[in-house]
DNA sequence: CATGGGATTGACT
DNA sequence: GTCAATCCCATGC
């Protein structure tokens, strides 16, 4: 599977860490063929985990505070990984809650800084797996609807800026920046 | 070994 | 709207 169909089929599965849970509702493809992938520059100590067959987690430091959790996609040898930009929160909130140290719902996983804060992501979580790991992807909850989705470009990068690869549950609150409805594009639910 | 940049967030004007 | 915090890693000397 392509990493951009990826990241379309992963908005609305579950992430889960300990009894913190949320629904994935924002998603971006990174991808080596693209400046801003970190597996653009090749195979170095950071971007090694890219490069591992699917369903490792890649978490990285960004600005010097924040982990990022993403999941390695594509076949070994291509560097490419779908980044988690935020959940509609579902379990365990108190936790979150207390990690955050503010407990309004849409303030505990809406950006992808805070989700890993809410869920105790770490970067020692780094090259763990999704499916046997202390961090686990799952299926939809049980009488999810799939929802609507609108792709559009991707948040804070200055390369490959154009590219439309980021994907959201559309209209939901827990979005990390939601955009005007006249620059929606829709897309196809995968 | 020194330096610069960054897939962000929260606080402030 | 602006801006600082803060650290890992890649690069260059």
């Amino acid at each position: 599977m392509s990493v951009v169909d990826a990241a379309r089929a992963l908005v609305g599965c579950t992430l889960r860490h300990g009894d913190a849970a949320g629904v994935i509702v924002e998603t971006e493809a990174y991808h080596e063929s693209e400046p801003a992938c970190h597996a653009f520059i090749g195979e170095t100590g950071r971007s090694r985990v890219l490069f591992q067959a699917p369903g490792r987690l890649y978490v990285y430091r960004s600005y010097g505070i924040h982990a990022l959790a993403n999941i390695v996609v594509e076949p070994a040898g291509v560097g490419a990984a779908v980044l988690i930009r935020a959940l509609e929160p579902i379990d365990g909130l108190e936790t979150m809650a207390l990690r955050r140290g503010r407990g309004e719902p849409r303030e505990l996983c809406s950006g992808p800084g805070k989700l890993t804060q809410a869920l105790g992501i770490e970067l020692h979580h780094n090259d763990t797996s999704v499916r046997d790991g202390p961090v686990r992807l799952g299926p939809p909850p049980r009488g999810w609807e799939r929802p609507r989705l609108v792709a559009g470009p991707r948040i804070g990068i200055t390369k490959a800026a154009e590219l439309p690869w980021r994907f959201c549950a559309a209209d939901s609150p827990h979005v990390s920046r939601p955009w005007p409805p006249e620059m929606r594009r829709r897309v196809a639910a995968a």
